[in-house]
DNA sequence: ATGTCGGCATTGTGCCGA
């Protein structure tokens, strides 16, 4: 089972990029951040008449959540438990029944930019949350895994220039402080497990050429509990994807499970 | 140093969010 979380910057403005990565990739489900549309608006139809089923948790104008997937879905629940009041569309999760039946969460991580501020304080709420669900996903001792946009840069060496990000949302101590308490709960981050090292982004702003000079950052990430990790056969970034025709400015994280 | 996008409200172009 090939696993891709891609955050895409707008499903209208990014259909030819992605409808063209869809084929030349095939992945049997693809995470997908930042639709930035209504489920109603989706154009679901693009993507089944490829072969793939289409779950989304959707807003007006800006994130939105959805899963692409073609394998069979159950289960679908969306948005992240613990606040009734959270109308931000940040959350998707399903069973995708392959070999064996894995629970694939996708998830979008608030920015939480300017820090410090009501935003900052959005983005620890909510990742307390989601730590909260991560407790909940491993007390049930299955396959499951958690991918997405984390917006979380987990140290300097997943930043070309970690000093520019010092004080910022993504790498501010608190932000990291959180990240590593859910993966100290006993997941594995599926990239890290398999590569050391710097020099491994999967963004690069659209400002300043950053994807020229290789200045990116690594926030997309791939949380997986034991029985997930016991069946990872492989994780890469596909940077490459940066380069092409009207790219977002993430690329896609993939995971193999044997599954 | 802040050089770019996408989407919205709106019909010109400024604002927001990233």
């Amino acid at each position: 089972m090939q696993i891709a979380t891609f955050n895409i910057n707008g499903v209208k403005a990014r259909i030819g990029a992605l409808t063209d990565w869809l084929t030349a990739a095939r992945p049997d489900v693809a995470l997908l951040q930042e639709i930035k549309s209504l489920d109603e608006t989706f154009p679901r139809e693009v993507f089944e008449d490829m072969g793939y089923r289409v779950e989304t948790h959707g807003q007006k104008g800006f994130n939105g959540v959805a899963i692409l997937s073609r394998l069979p879905l159950e289960d679908v629940v969306r948005g992240l438990p613990g606040d009734p009041q959270d109308e931000q569309a940040r959350w998707i999760e399903a069973t995708v029944i392959g070999t064996r039946a894995v629970r694939v969460c996708g998830l979008y991580l608030p920015n939480g930019n300017p820090a410090p501020g009501p935003k900052y304080d959005y983005k620890l709420a909510w990742m307390a949350r989601l730590e909260a669900r991560a407790r909940d996903l491993l007390a049930a001792e299955e396959p499951a895994l958690m991918a997405g946009d984390y917006n979380v840069i987990p140290q300097d060496e997943d930043a070309a220039r970690p000093a520019a990000w010092a004080k910022d949302a993504l790498a501010l101590p608190q932000s990291r402080a959180a990240f590593r308490r859910v993966l100290n709960l006993g997941f594995t981050e599926a990239f890290r497990a398999r590569v050391q090292g710097p020099g491994h982004y999967s963004f690069w702003d659209y400002q300043a050429g950053a994807w020229n000079r290789n200045d990116g950052i690594r926030i997309d990430h791939v949380l997986m509990t034991p029985q997930a990790a016991d069946l990872m056969t492989d994780c890469r970034i596909e940077a490459e994807v940066r380069g092409g025709e009207k790219p977002s400015d993430h690329v896609p994280v993939w995971v193999t499970l044997d599954a």
